[in-house]
DNA sequence: TTACTTGGTGTACTGAAAACACTTTGTTAT
DNA sequence: ATAACAAAGTGTTTTCAGTACACCAAGTAA
């Protein structure tokens, strides 16, 4: 812990520097994004995206790997940097340049995420019903949400959604949620096997009183490919 | 001018805050950046991106584009945020983090450019034959290629690099530059004009001992659209 | 055994991109 | 004047990827 009476001198003014996640998951067939509720001002008690300030010997993707892990206990997701967003007068108390990160996270990890540090507490909201947002935090996910739906078309990102083991079905549910729109079951089978990205893991997926489905599996989880 | 003897205290250390700017052009047929000769240290007398630090009241947009017009003369150009660099010892004077962006300017703008403020000389680098450049310089000018080059499929973007009129093959020329291979006229010419996004001036360019060709202009020359 | 629910499969149509060669119009040299 | 040259300009056919579309299979539960 640094003595609070220390200081750090400069000849000329900086700015704070933070890192702000965007964490989004499917949840119950809707994209949700985490949020964490201030316990502190500015802006206590209003709702605000997972993140915090750099530290001074710190990479900045650590940062941002750090504080989802802090305040969420999620690590070794898909993390990529979004934006930065600079505005001088986006913080009340000094100068912040935030550098931001969007996150995809499987669906149904942390049904429940613990608060933890200065949230207050912490909770999936789907993204298409969000509380007000603190600080410019409501424009971040919205750019967030802009790329991930724009990556879909020529990426496998979706990919990262999917728990280890899937079926066809809840992958179509994925698209489906994120497009906000139905697809056809046979082109997008036919496509997605098409890829050559998946393979299937011999086991069966019985999910309630009807036909099982096969599971499969992605052949190279940790990659995200740009195809076409 | 600030005082030299004042300073600015923070209870946490603070990092600083450049925006640097890669400024792609088509010159003789080549992409080609804009460097400047650096005349301090540290990497004193090599080659840099053009940038600057941060005003603690100031945009990041607004930064880049000030930068830019001080050591080059160009505003008013297609400027965006490309990637926020921020290793710990990028820089070896202190922790410095980099908001890059990446400009592109019309053909023919700034034959010479003039050298300024921190610059020794200023000078157009054709693309594929950069000298080693100070920091890491390098990696920023090819994720801004990377970024160039993704674009040209999906966006009006290079449309920036044209000058107010101009033919048909000018412009093929520009997307065989950046593309690095040839196109069928004939198909270009069907494509461009199905967008509908240019018009002829009503004049002819005569530019040798043969046929004179169409001039065109960009509809609306400020903007770049997302097509298909 | 019947009704129900989701899993799983193939073909025809459509529209966009790619391949491809010759005529036109001006300039310059004879 | 005319012939040689150089770049401008112009349509059709082929190919491939995306879209539309309907039925049988396999398990569960009453």
């Amino acid at each position: 812990m640094r003595a609070p009476e220390a200081t750090f001198s400069y000849p000329y003014p900086h700015p704070a520097v933070t890192a702000d996640v965007v964490v989004f998951t499917i949840r119950d067939g809707r994209l949700s994004i985490l949020l964490i509720r201030r316990a502190n001002p500015p802006y206590q008690g209003d709702w605000a995206l997972p993140g915090g300030f750099l530290d001074i010997d710190e990479d900045l993707d650590a940062c941002a790997a750090r504080e989802l892990a802090e305040e969420t206990g999620v690590s070794g997701v898909y993390l990529e940097q979004l934006y930065t967003f600079g505005a001088t007068h986006r913080d009340p108390r000094e100068r912040v340049i935030s550098v931001t990160y969007y996150a995809l996270v499987p669906q149904d990890t942390l049904a429940t995420p613990r608060a933890a540090s200065d949230a207050a507490e912490v909770g999936w909201h789907a993204f298409d019903d969000l509380p007000p947002l603190a600080f410019d935090h409501t424009q971040i996910a919205e750019m967030a949400h802009r790329r991930l739906v724009a990556k879909l078309d020529y990426s496998t990102i979706a990919f990262q959604f999917m728990p280890e083991a899937f079926t066809l079905s809840e992958l179509q549910c994925v698209y489906e949620a994120l497009r906000n729109q139905p697809l056809d079951k046979r082109n997008f089978r036919k496509r997605i096997l098409s890829l050559d990205l998946i393979e299937e893991t011999g086991r069966m997926r019985r999910n309630g009183k009807h036909r099982p489905a096969r599971e499969y599996r992605v052949r190279h989880p940790k990659r995200v490919e740009i195809i076409k």
